[in-house]
DNA sequence: TGGATGACAACTATTGAAATCTGTCAGTAA
DNA sequence: TTACTGACAGATTTCAATAGTTGTCATCCA
């Protein structure tokens, strides 16, 4: 019926869009399908269930941001420095998100609810990052012995007020920044050897 | 009409009870009344509205976590164990109450949604406690110099998952006891004097 | 034959009218 | 005078009927 063929891809940069432009609770299947000009069934074709198709869409937003964490490493500089750097860089890439795209991010906080595969995969992957740097850093004598991973959970646990998306209401206020320089600098601290 | 007084003690334990029975939604002043044996209009002769009200509520609810808190206090104790045992008490004060008052619970996270007078002032009770003790751990040597209020609040707001009601929801997880460990393990050998 | 369609059942969301609630206040009664 | 009442307007909630959505699948067609 169309020239181009229809794939996942395609489907799911429709979907963002969408969401973008009217939020999570008035993008339904169908207006996915009128947007692209196929019926509904064919969205079915390429994902399961409506779940599926938003998880692709936070699953991809998510690659970004992980890309985004990538491209802010510099194995140049001391490990505790290297954490620092990291931990920022997230916390910027989560409020530029945050203030920039709202209707997405909405999305993400009620799919986050819902499956928690998604999210946790991505809590997955910072903790690994920053387990990495912490065995370099305890490997070159910068910081003191420990569990690596237990460690680096509780980096990530300590914080998840400027992470997690349950606190992005309290990203507006002008002292987050300088809270959360603070409590970095506790942290490092802490992993510091003595 | 009636023997007793109606004063406002009497009307904020009534209404504690029929949102710890029914919940935020399905109590209303009208029930609160009912309950009495008044009119809602008397209700109202304490309480400037129902939102005052539920703020009467809740305030007592955090008084009495506030002097569970104070009762935890054992001056005779290193300063770093005086803040595990603070931060402990905390914890597992906000944990019991999210388990065994759900219904209650449920209402703090909608007033302290609208209103954050109220629990903005019991955080800032929690800092000023921190502080106190980083203030005498400073002064005893045992932990290193910086800005006392800075610290503390970086100290609360790294333990953030373990006693904001916006991660209630993940205290269920049988790892929360040994991850908040590991928070203020991190977060004490952070504040230590090196 | 693989991709797309649209009718369909089951479920969820929207709507608007009726019921209930909030907050006020003039009036009652002790 | 003081605590309380109950009628009231305006706001909110409830509920049932209606509309729209999700997901399936027999059918189509290039």
């Amino acid at each position: 019926m169309r020239g181009e063929p229809l794939d996942a891809e395609t489907i799911v940069s429709a979907t963002e869009e969408l969401l973008r432009r009217h939020g999570p609770n008035k993008t339904t299947v169908l207006d996915v399908a009128r947007q692209l000009g196929v019926s509904h069934g064919s969205v079915y074709r390429h994902f399961a269930s409506k779940a599926a198709l938003r998880e692709a869409v936070i699953r991809r937003w998510l690659d970004q941001v992980r890309d985004e964490l990538a491209a802010a490493h510099d194995p140049g500089q001391p490990p505790a420095e290297r954490l620092r750097a990291l931990l920022t860089a997230m916390f910027a890439a989560k409020w530029t998100k945050a203030r920039e795209d709202p209707e997405l991010f909405a999305t993400f906080r009620v799919l986050a609810a819902e499956h928690s595969t998604v999210s946790s995969g991505h809590v997955g992957f910072l903790v690994a990052q920053v387990r990495d740097i912490i065995v370099d850093g305890v490997a070159g004598g910068d910081f003191a012995a420990g569990e690596p991973d237990v460690i680096a959970r509780a980096v990530v646990n300590a914080t998840s007020r400027f992470h997690d998306p349950k606190h992005a209401s309290e990203w507006h206020s002008p002292e987050t920044e300088a809270e959360s320089a603070a409590v970095v600098s506790l942290v490092l601290d802490g992993l510091r050897a003595r």
